[in-house]
DNA sequence: AAATTATTTAATCAAATGATTAATTACTGC
DNA sequence: GCAGTAATTAATCATTTGATTAAATAATTT
């Protein structure tokens, strides 16, 4: 039985609504995602998709948010604590992505291109531009490496914990199974420190 | 003007409508762009997409086609390339997938958007895991260093290539001015064979 | 329990959209 | 120049789809 269903005995229908959009709206993107879908998926009638949110694009919205949240949202605070070291910063990061993308595995690819879609609406809600600038792993990060540039190496960082997920449809049949699958991207959660390490090290 | 408007004037109708087809697509995805849109954008009727492409579908199955080809076809000739060492290949590699991509940044996540939608279809079309299991590349890799798993290696090489360009809209606004991102993919072209060689020389 | 409000449903609407048709124009071989 | 084929167009169809409506049911208030 899908996730959706189980649950769906002890929500609310406006909870149970937004659930299933969540669900569909990441599974097939804003574009390929019916009303009557998430009202399905919901085991709702269609009607009360509107009632409760007035349009799809409402309630898109709304799913957005949460999305780029739980996406970008579990950088800013490691980033900026002041207590832990740089090499700290990249095993938290590291193991905060990783655990988190393993359990929603397709929000990479989906938010990134519902922000290609939707550049100027989007992109702006990240404050990506501020922490880059002043947070406290850019401030180590130049102290102690003045010659690497802290963007080069956040994109470094975010593809090598992003790529894999975001890639995952070319990857799996690669691997076979889901378990190796699984597998590596645990493997990573050490592998990823390293590699970044090799870089910040390296004369 | 517009790309597609220039060259239409000496491309073929059924050109013009596949030029037109890559051009929706690729900057809406299936799910968003409308027939309406792709004859406009070629400026011709409606009536002839169906005429000359029998529906939206096949039509979208051959720009399909030609860009998961573009996207991951650099990689085969480099990758068997028995004459070159392994160095030479993440140099090779780097710089025609900069180069290439600095042309069509939403390939990328075009693509991977679109198998995601469509795994079943579009993910076996890729002969990755015989490349993987098979080319010069891996085999060289695996001399070098038998403790790499050359998956995690090719993972990292691929994201650090394809990543800034997944994620460009959401670092275009870091950036600032197109300018710069330019700049910056162009430094990558160095930058990325070098830090691949940590990897591989780490100890 | 009557009245009021909130929730839910079936039916329906209107617009969007992929596709087709029938007629028109352009081209090609003779 | 004409017959026949290919290319193109305007108009239209049939579905799909987001949204609304009006009626029914459930919950809450008084």
């Amino acid at each position: 039985m899908a996730k959706a269903k189980k649950e769906a005995l002890d929500l609310s229908t406006e909870e149970k609504i937004k659930e299933a959009a969540g669900v569909v709206f990441t599974k097939k993107g804003y574009g390929n995602a019916r009303t009557r879908d998430i009202a399905e998926e919901a085991g709702i009638n269609l009607a009360l998709l509107n009632y409760y949110f007035r349009s799809k694009e409402k309630l898109f919205q709304i799913v957005m948010a949460e999305r780029i949240e739980k996406l970008f949202g579990v950088l800013a605070p490691i980033l900026n604590d002041a207590s832990t070291t740089l090499d700290e910063k990249l095993e938290n990061i590291t193991e905060n992505y990783i655990n988190m993308l393993l359990e929603h595995p397709d929000l990479p690819i989906f938010v990134l291109s519902e922000i290609r879609n939707n550049p100027e609406q989007l992109a702006n809600r990240l404050q990506a531009p501020k922490i880059l600038k002043e947070s406290a792993f850019v401030r180590q990060l130049m102290e102690r490496r003045s010659d690497i540039n802290p963007l080069h190496f956040v994109i470094n960082l975010l593809g090598m914990n992003l790529f894999p997920f975001v890639a995952k449809p070319v990857l799996q049949p690669i691997m076979g199974n889901e378990d190796f699958y699984r597998q590596m991207m645990e493997q990573r959660k050490k592998l990823i420190p390293m590699w970044m390490k090799l870089m910040l090290d390296h004369s």
